[in-house]
DNA sequence: CTCGTTTTTTGACAAGTCTCAATGCAACAA
DNA sequence: TTGTTGCATTGAGACTTGTCAAAAAACGAG
């Protein structure tokens, strides 16, 4: 950890720790890009604001994943922190540096950005012909996958529902309706309001696939 | 044109030029991800098809524009030529060899993946929070951006009803009406199919931004 | 130019989602 | 405990979009 911008860890070595509080705006739409970041803690949303008040959330980041290496002289979103939040802060110059010359590093770089675009055509095609039922069990699924390392079934959600309707493309209200329907169907269980225990996966994709 | 794979104008010297005819598959979704692409003539769209045979377009290519040069062992969507399409071809292997060593090529993949990913968001924010009317306004603006070459107002589009139905998450006959809707408000005009004329950019920039 | 085919457009109705309003629930402070 | 506050859930009705069917228009072949 003593060494600058040439280290085996890559961008870990050249960042610092930062920590932002539930709600906190990490960055605008808009400002000018100086940082990249990596979640260590907690939940990062980007979103996208318009006129109308309305939000849509266009990405969620988990801890170790990277956000804000998008090569644009400006964010095009906005970043915050869905609760209290820590992560790795590193400039850009400091990564662009680490890139010469060094491929691994760049390819690194290229495999997130390619995730975050796989991940950003899989949610066009969601919003795009999935309906409301079956993007809530979809987003399920997808947390699922992320979460293996947990009890059989078992999620904590970090975001509230408005946060997940304003990812979804729904309102708060046609979430919760979907959400009632999946526990009525003893498909899924709530607990309480930021657990949800899948009760039954199968049923759960076959929804998400609209064999309904 | 002579030297492989060192040469000035990057990607194009180790390419070779690729023909395919209307609505031709260029990839298929999981198919190994050998080549990368460069639209010359025509247009390319990219989709995901569906369990119950709908299909989501997730973006367009034009002249001038790449396409399949995520980092991934497999394509993750399919690729299609909307019209006859010329388009160069790339081995991956080669862009990787120009990578090393040549920050700026590194430099202008990472460009055009940047570019990717913020048109994907844009495309999510469209169809989480947009309606009919404002989602056909949005495109025929995109366009407009695109095709600053052309006569004031007038745009050709290359895509069929069907194709920009399935880019907007509407079905054909909504897209229709919006169309007709816009017509009748004297805002754009449809003089044959593949040709749309702006005649009011103020008013449907409003309409766009959801000031109905 | 005319015919036949395909694509686009329109119509009527059904279904899904949104809006607005009210109620329920859980966490927190006093 | 008891309010208080914010978030989540449910209900009723309005509105938008989807579905199915038919008519109109555009295009290509002969």
């Amino acid at each position: 950890m003593d060494e600058a911008c040439v280290h085996k860890s890559d961008m870990d070595a050249a960042g610092v720790t930062v920590k932002f509080v539930r709600n906190e705006t990490i960055y605008s739409k808009g400002d000018e890009a100086r940082y990249s970041y990596k979640v260590i803690e907690g939940a990062v949303r980007l979103s996208r604001i318009f006129a109308d008040g309305r939000r849509q959330i266009v990405n969620f980041y988990l801890p170790d994943e990277t956000f804000g290496i998008e090569l644009t002289a400006e964010y095009t979103s906005t970043a915050e922190a869905v609760g209290d939040v820590l992560a790795l802060r590193c400039p850009r110059i400091c990564i662009a540096q680490l890139t010469e010359g060094n491929p691994d590093v760049s390819q690194k770089r290229l495999a997130m950005l390619s995730k975050s675009l796989s991940a950003a055509e899989q949610h066009v095609a969601m919003l795009g012909h999935q309906s409301a039922k079956e993007r809530v069990a979809s987003f399920f699924l997808a947390l699922e996958m992320q979460q293996h390392t947990q009890v059989e079934g078992m999620l904590d959600l970090p975001l509230s529902r408005q946060d997940i309707a304003d990812y979804l493309g729904l309102t708060i209200e046609t979430t919760c309706r979907a959400l009632s329907d999946l526990k009525r169907q003893k498909i899924i269980d709530a607990p309480s309001r930021r657990r949800i225990v899948i009760r039954d996966l199968p049923g759960l994709q076959a929804i998400a696939e609209g064999d309904t």
